[in-house]
DNA sequence: AGACCTTACGGCCGGCGTAACAATA
DNA sequence: TATTGTTACGCCGGCCGTAAGGTCT
């Protein structure tokens, strides 16, 4: 295979010599490229004449001890940072498509549904990884349509006909009161019935804020963003919050506190999982 | 300087590297992609192994005996196709800047005033080349604003301010008449008087077009393309044609034709090489 | 003297080719 | 058997570094 060996005109530019290119672009001399590639200043020499020979074209006004880019070099050197700059992108835009082929985004309407799903994704679906992230229901449906996500919890079912739907776990609301306050020994409670009351409240907790703000308007809620703080809160003050059925399943009932059902309607909800119709099949694991 | 010296985890990738990933993604087959590239198949797979190291991701689906692209390899390819397509780019972008550094473009409304103005540049600025088109008036004018042309030949004197103006030469037209045609023994003649004869032309002649066919527009032209067969066709036939006191210089009197001079006014023009105002000192060898 | 670029020289590593092997059709 | 991909192995060239020289401030 040497019958091709001694072709000279050949094109080697490579992008590292582009790169050592961009560099002494960056710091006007050669020492100083060569100090920030670490590499030494005649490799830096000899790159810039390699790269005169294969453009063709004159890159540099030499003084004796002095190199500068004439203006086909910079012309060279800020196209050369373009590409060096697309050549990175390449490699990102491979690994970022490469792991979202791996990952699947999931939406939920609030935190709780999506402990179950990702820990069936994690059994089920083994080399899968997960994203999640919880949002408004509006944006869970665009973001389902524009692949976003590949699944979303929802706290309804929706009536769409491209969507492939599921029904998942039902979550149902409870107060925790203080074992002194007026309605500890209540039966059950209408959030009506409270509103008006300073209540603990977690944040991130997805659509739950908004029905308890439309319920509740006349409540201050106090929110703390840290699950730790939350419970701390929760032992040491007197001031009521919510809790559901699998809050207390999994992390029990909180001390000196009295759970007492909500009952308006509101407070028991059937979540759903939801994903595109298309995507059904690939995503049966899961759904 | 060995203090850096195994850093393994370099961004190694090279355009090479991605010229064969393209080709094999081409090919379909590492020996075919071996062979378009003058390669072994062996350096092929290496290569390949080498990409999906660099790129920490599986680019392939490997079976004993064949190698396919996966869907990331399949997008890496055809990224890789783009990027070599830029850097490709890149070299011509350069080389044509440094080749439009060192040409002129000179637009010229009529061919003779070209002979002169190349010939001077040739002369005065060594190491500059010139590229010389014929085209209409109005787009040399907004040509020399665009850049397209450094200097244009208009024949006539324009009236903006932004120009800098330097009377060129004048050229003179004749009507060269066989001995027998019936003004053969005039002093000379109108454009009008000939009018409805018809006439062998040189095509490419610029403005000069247009005042034949608005001062004559009962002639038909036989345009002849070739310099050479224009010639031979004067030579045999009889039909009267045009020249110009360059020509005559230039190239002599046709042989067995009589010259009569033609009396309208715009058979005289003097031409102006005009550039931009702000190109004057930069031109100033030339204009 | 210090900073910079260039040239000369030598070593080394990485990429390439050959050869041999394995698997498929 | 012919084609294709992979592994093993050795060579060779190109790239890098060190050293030395020249020029300018």
């Amino acid at each position: 295979m040497y019958w091709n060996s001694k072709k000279k005109e050949a094109d080697k530019m490579e992008l590292f010599d582009l790169e050592q290119l961009a560099a002494f672009s960056d710091c006007g001399t050669l020492s100083a490229a060569a100090e920030k590639l670490h590499l030494s200043q005649p490799t830096l020499t000899k790159t810039m004449k390699r790269l005169e020979e294969e453009f063709r074209v004159p890159l540099f006004v030499r003084s004796k001890n002095k190199l500068e880019l004439n203006e086909n070099g910079k012309l060279a050197a800020e196209r050369a940072h373009k590409l060096l700059q697309e050549a990175s992108e390449l490699v990102n835009t491979v690994r970022a498509f490469d792991r979202s082929r791996h990952t699947i985004s999931i939406g939920a309407c609030a935190p709780m549904p999506l402990l179950g799903i990702t820990q069936n994704i994690a059994r089920l679906c083994k080399g899968m990884a997960t994203s999640s992230e919880i949002q408004d229901i509006d944006i869970l449906l665009t973001g389902l349509r524009e692949n976003v996500y590949q699944v979303i919890i929802l706290p309804y079912k929706p009536q769409e006909h491209d969507l492939y739907i599921k029904e998942a776990e039902t979550e149902s609301l409870f107060f925790a009161l203080p074992e002194n306050h007026r309605f500890a020994d209540k039966k059950g409670l209408y959030m009506e019935e409270m509103d008006g009351e300073n209540m603990l409240l977690l944040s991130n907790i997805g659509f739950w804020h908004k029905v308890h703000t439309t319920k509740m308007p006349h409540s201050r809620f106090l929110v703390q963003t840290e699950r730790f703080d939350f419970d701390e809160l929760i032992q040491s003050s007197i001031l009521p919050c919510f809790v559901s059925d699998i809050t207390l399943r999994l992390a029990g009932k909180p001390k000196n506190r009295v759970i007492v059902p909500i009952l308006d309607k509101e407070a028991v909800v059937t979540y759903y999982s939801v994903c595109l119709l298309q995507n059904k099949e690939q995503l049966k694991c899961i759904m």
